[in-house]
DNA sequence: GTTTAATCTGAGTATATACTCGGAAAAACT
DNA sequence: AGTTTTTCCGAGTATATACTCAGATTAAAC
């Protein structure tokens, strides 16, 4: 595309598989692409690329994908249920007598579990994918993470009675994920971060108990 | 280029201007440059866009530059003079008498203006080019942030004497920097900000007390 | 003033990538 | 079986971008 304003721009399929044929190619497609972009970056990945390493044909590519965009958004969309469904299933786990610091200790290792596994495909999506942020799919992350977090706050019997607001809240998940991902993602391998991510939850803890 | 493997990539010019007036067109196309990946994204800059809004002919670029990449290497070879520049001065204005909380203060301040000041330009080299990692200059920040800290404890008299081992406080400065980046970056516009940062350096600063 | 080196030019070439389209093949429907 | 819908195909076209090169222009050297 000429323009690079991305803003508007409509990242949904042109139509979606009902065979079990095309399902199958679609999802042949959307995994070609994460292999893709794990290997060769953003910048390597080219429709014939996709076409090519899930062994179908250009056309039938773009029966589906109105363009690469499309099949990098759907690709977000997969990734995003993941991370939401782990993180709703980790919630479901927190004890209502739990204290918060337990409680964000298990969350955070929960979102750091899952950083850790996508390591690769997620710095690509973050640091070379210039339309990541503007993807619904990444929005809706952004609510479900001050979603857990209100969630979670409630759960905690003794401090659901601390009225923390809304932007605070966000400001803290933001900051925290931001620290978190970008350990994850750019430390050098081999380095203990463990450490750090007690640090995170505790530091999340407390500012939550003090205001 | 076909391969999307930067690690052994030559960044460096073609030759060095020697004469004013390559200098002047040399400038020019690093700053034409700086003002396409703000308005365009890294997807918009493209060796003819650079070469039109610098106000020079595209062979002229090839005479200097190799390639895009090239510029903007350039580019973040300038940016990171800045950035270190303004860093190491001011370190010379901390007192040997600080407290570790207030000289962090400082010196966090002071990158968040900088981070604030090219918050555009920085947020397309972080979150869109993709070889930035593997850049020279990008190598020295990392560097240049050790450094720093390393100088920074050594003034602050009372507490020199701790030992803080070089990974322990790389992972801090990662850490730190990480967050500060995230948050001025991906935060929305008019959310107020100093709280958090107050929060990294009294973090940091507690960091460095207790070992 | 002559020579040499540096700088600039921009039409032109090569290549890569996005995307189309007419029609074949397979599956579903009746 | 016949009809309709869905899926698949891939050579071919259009376009954008990187990059070259032969020669003009300007500045420095002597």
């Amino acid at each position: 595309m000429a323009t690079e304003n991305w803003q508007h721009y409509d990242f949904s399929m042109k139509k979606e598989p009902r065979q079990a044929r095309s399902r199958a190619s679609v999802q042949a497609m959307v995994e070609a692409c994460a292999r893709i972009l794990e290997e060769r970056g953003y910048a390597g990945l080219t429709t014939n690329a996709v076409a090519e390493v899930a062994g179908v044909s250009i056309g039938s590519l773009y029966e589906y994908f109105p363009g690469k965009e499309a099949i990098v958004a759907r690709l977000c969309g997969a990734l995003l249920a993941d991370v939401s469904s782990t993180l709703n299933a980790r919630l479901e786990l927190t004890d209502s007598r739990e204290d918060v610091h337990r409680a964000m200790r298990h969350l955070i290792g929960a979102l750091h579990g899952l950083v850790r596994q996508h390591r690769k495909l997620l710095r690509v999506l973050i640091f070379q994918v210039p339309f990541i942020q503007q993807l619904p799919s990444a929005q809706k992350l952004q609510l479900e993470l001050l979603r857990v977090a209100e969630k979670g706050l409630q759960k905690s019997r003794q401090h659901y009675r601390l009225s923390v607001s809304p932007s605070t809240l966000y400001l803290m998940a933001t900051s925290t994920a931001g620290s978190l991902l970008h350990l994850v993602l750019m430390a050098p391998p081999g380095l203990e971060t463990e450490v750090v991510l007690d640090d995170l939850a505790a530091r999340m803890a407390d500012w939550l108990e003090k205001g």
